[in-house]
RNA sequence: GCCCGGAUGGCGAAAUUGGUAGACGCAAGGGACUUAAAAUCCCUCGGUGGAAACACCGUGCCGGUUCGAUUCCGGCUCCGGGCACCA
């Protein structure tokens, strides 16, 4: 007789289960080309100090998937690490005395604890630290090859700088255009920093999202919608008397070349060169181009600020009129973005418009609605539709496509501009003047410029004991880091003393998991075993920035020759945010719970299956405390059915035994159950419903216990029962499921089980039930075999009392069959 | 401001391809067990009317398509994510 604590004790079953996985070295993973491969990954966390639920619920997701896959046979990868640069450990620095490095290492250790104790599992061999030079080495290396490529420049932009502190601030160090610390008014300020060219990337990052079937539709949309790609003519206005041939030249990129007639003004970025160029000798101009520059360098600040502008005096010619129009400096013109100009079209731009009626500047029509009752009235808003061309001279009648066309075959054959792809997406600014980052490898000498470290000199160790205080980072102080001899011509040099963007790390971080030992390259062969990552999950908050600079690195490591995949990962979850009285759980808003001292309460499980029940895993997540409370409940409710039933070994052929009416009805719910867990794993990621599922399963399985007469075959139909209950819940309450698993008598450990098999004939039902309508609304309900014809079908209907209380007064126009699903009467 | 989402009982949610709205769970109320409490078990549980049968209304708001709309289309409102130096 086999027997079991008939009490849920979570501790002990939580320590069985991880011990026995540990001794096991259960998740282990070794590559095996003659086993199909699958590569779970979770989104690396940033090591704060402690997990947060955001963190249970992205990995909990991700190991049910783990599990799941595992079950079905595959090798399945499933590895963690520490996204380990970034700011908070320099704030921390400056509010403890504590150096980044240690700070940084010490929180590692709490929280890999702490995910220990949730029982993922995790290949640990294969864990990284970003911060770690084992790791940077080879971003540094592969930066040095980028430039040997020429994907790697060197240009001006503009950073947030602190007058007070002297220093760079990040945006979110910028409070109502005030440092945080200091207060004081905040600069842009341009400086030299590192690019990489990704827009060389952008036709091909943009072209491959639509084969990206594994990506949710929103991602896609948001990344090409980020990438921007526009089909416009460049063209060039001339400077009205201006010398100098370069600022004589003023470049506007348009999408509607065929409203070119209709530009009453040009407009320029205050960080332009013609704006710096009128401001000499303009001191009430000078002042406003100064006041416009300085304000946080956020697109959403510069899209909602005022619209502003200034007159600077100059005139543009008109390329094909000849006419002269205004020159203006206008703040909501990006230097960033095209050419930093833009030519103005009140009439058919809404944005030129409101500009133009603020200016007084003329509103000239050019485009006119294709048809005459079109709403077009130009002195309210301006015409942005596309339509017939009118006071264009020769131009005027035709269309878009063919004005495009006219109009940019005008400006070519005249040699004033020409056809152009234009991208929304920049390049990918990756200098930071910032202590805690992988320093970036290159040494600026007097003589040779820019030289990238040799490759024998890498890595470039980021010095680690340092003092670190609000003046920024220390590593331009320190003489022993920045002065080096040049690797070319051997003078003294200086070494660059920016570190890299964050995003540089976690953009390759999915392919050195492959091969984290790997001391002598940057990636070897098993990366291609395991890569593309198959399951990718984490934050919706990602979906542009880090998931396309992690596309960029691949396609650009895959020409590297290092992996031979296009894109890093085929299947994409982002999962929603954790919630608590339906505000963001932060710390700013004192609405956390904590993870360790729910554990503690309940138990790992209890705490995985309430993250992936309260809703589905995109959507967002309302923590409830009486919610966990809930799972707890159907944790010791489960674990006392186990107990009671005394396990038999089950007969293979128990789709041959002779049962009961009760007992069939008892199969038939745990492979329906089976049938549509399966399908949730699987296809949907929709771990709520399957738990609901199997809840609906476990009630059934209690209700027969209640009202079973005592059969032979009772204990058989209740041992698949709970077996099957076990195998689907291993994936997300591994613990209890691995208890539970011995249990019920078998010898493997559950973690080695596999995914059971619908039995199709336990499926076979030869009754169902029929839904009766009378115009859309719901009468009757009929239960009919199974292999009905649709006329008899109408008939029953037709003869039905209910129906028929609704059919007496009127006349059936239509009669509706859906077979296996419903009639529809439409009666009037 | 621009791009992308979301809104369903008292609460978290489900309804997968246009076909039974509210599965599953929480909370609440009633009952059983108990000296009592906890735990556990049973019942009720969208709104209105009704003793009940049942009827009508109901998926953020306004309108449309359809035999039939939580689901599709058009127009709003509110909430959330991203906006390139938070990660």
């Amino acid at each position: 007789m086999s027997s079991i604590d008939p009490q849920y004790k979570p501790q002990e079953v939580e320590a069985a289960a991880q011990d026995y996985w540990q001794q096991n070295d259960s998740f282990r993973v070794v590559e095996d080309p003659d086993r199909e491969k699958f590569y779970c990954l979770s989104m690396f966390p940033y090591p704060s100090g402690h997990l947060h639920m955001g963190h249970v619920r992205n990995y909990t997701i991700g190991d049910a998937i783990s599990r799941y896959q595992r079950m079905l046979g595959k090798n399945v990868l499933q590895p963690m690490g520490w996204d380990a640069f970034g700011l908070p450990a320099e704030n921390a620095a400056m509010k403890n005395k504590v150096a980044p490095a240690k700070w940084t290492y010490s929180n590692i250790d709490y929280m890999r604890e702490q995910l220990q104790k949730l029982g993922y599992a995790y290949d640990w061999s294969r864990e990284i630290a970003t911060c770690h030079p084992d790791y940077y080495r080879w971003e540094q290396w592969f930066f040095t090859r980028l430039y040997e490529k020429g994907l790697v420049y060197k240009k001006e932009a503009e950073v947030n700088w602190d007058p007070v502190d002297q220093t760079v601030l990040a945006n979110e160090q910028v409070v109502d255009g005030r440092g945080w610390r200091s207060g004081a008014l905040v600069e842009r300020r341009s400086i030299p920093q590192w690019f990489l060219k990704i827009t060389d990337y952008a036709e091909e990052l943009l072209t491959e999202l639509d084969k990206m079937e594994g990506w949710p539709e929103k991602v896609r949309t948001m990344q090409s919608n980020w990438i921007g790609r526009s089909e416009g003519v460049e063209l060039d206005f001339q400077v009205a008397g201006e010398s100098d041939a370069e600022l004589a030249r003023l470049s506007v990129y348009t999408t509607r070349p065929d409203t070119l007639l209709g530009v009453s003004y040009v407009a320029v970025a205050p960080q332009h060169p013609l704006a710096a160029r009128a401001a000499a000798d303009n001191s009430e101009l000078a002042e406003f181009v100064q006041q416009q520059i300085n304000t946080k360098v956020a697109e959403a600040e510069l899209a909602t600020m005022e619209k502003l502008g200034m007159d600077t005096g100059l005139k543009a010619i008109h390329p094909l009129s000849g006419e002269e129009v205004p020159i203006y400096v206008a703040n909501f013109v990006l230097m960033s973005y095209g050419s930093g100009a833009v030519m103005a079209v009140p009439a058919h731009d809404q944005r030129d418009w409101e500009f133009a009626q603020k200016y007084g500047l003329p509103i000239k029509q050019v485009i006119k609605p294709l048809t005459d009752d079109a709403d077009c009235d130009l002195d309210q808003a301006a015409y942005t539709e596309h339509g017939l061309l009118v006071n264009s001279g020769e131009f005027d009648g035709l269309d878009f496509d063919a004005a495009f066309n006219a109009i940019a075959q005008r400006l070519e054959d005249e040699n004033k501009g020409h056809r152009k792809v234009n991208y929304r997406l920049r390049d990918w600014g990756v200098s930071r003047q910032r202590y805690w980052g992988a320093p970036i490898p290159m040494i600026n000498c007097q003589d040779c410029g820019a030289v990238p470290v040799p490759e024998e000199d890498l890595p470039v160790l980021l010095p680690e004991d340092v003092d670190f205080d609000a003046s920024g980072s220390p590593l331009p102080k320190m003489e022993s880091f920045v002065n080096v001899p040049c690797p070319r011509c051997d003078k003294p040099a200086k070494r660059e003393t920016d570190t890299f963007d964050t995003f540089m790390e976690s953009s390759w971080y999915f392919a050195r998991y492959a091969c984290r030992d790997q001391n002598d390259k940057m990636l070897d062969e098993r990366a291609d075993y395991w890569l593309p990552v198959d399951q990718y999950v984490g934050g919706i908050e990602h979906a542009i920035l880090h998931l396309l600079y992690s596309r960029f690195y691949h396609k650009v490591m895959r020409d590297e020759g290092l992996v031979s995949s296009n894109e890093p990962m085929t299947n994409l979850l982002t999962q929603g945010m954790v919630l608590k009285d339906g505000a963001k759980m932060s710390k700013s808003k004192g609405n956390t719970v904590d993870p360790l001292s729910l554990i503690e309460q309940y138990g790992a499980d209890t705490m995985r299956m309430f993250t992936l029940f309260a809703s589905a895993p995109d959507q967002s997540l309302d923590w409830s405390d009486s919610g966990v409370e809930g799972m707890f409940r159907f944790l010791k409710r489960l674990w006392k059915l186990a107990a009671e039933h005394q396990p038999v070994t089950l007969n293979s052929d128990i789709s041959q035994l002779e049962l009961t009416a009760e007992q069939k009805k008892l199969r038939l719910k745990t492979h329906q159950t089976l049938d549509k867990v399966g399908d949730d794993f699987g296809r949907r990621h929709a771990f709520n419903t399957a738990i609901a599922a199997t809840m609906e399963l476990v009630n059934a399985i209690s209700d027969f216990g209640k009202a079973s007469a005592g059969n032979d075959n009772d204990a058989q139909v209740v041992q698949e029962a709970l077996e099957t209950v076990v195998l689907m819940l291993a994936p997300i309450v591994p613990h209890a499921c691995h208890v539970l698993w011995q249990y019920l008598g078998h010898e493997e450990a559950v973690i080695d089980a596999r995914w059971p098999e619908v039995d199709k004939k336990a499926m076979q039902q030869d009754s169902m039930l029929i839904v009766l309508q009378v115009n859309g609304k719901l009468r009757s309900k009929v239960e009919v075999p199974k292999n009905i014809g649709k006329d008899e079908l109408e008939k029953l209907a037709l003869a039905d009392e209910a129906v028929q209380k609704f059919t007496a007064e009127g006349t059936i126009r239509k009669v509706i069959v859906v077979p296996g699903r419903l009639v529809n009467v439409v009666v009037s």
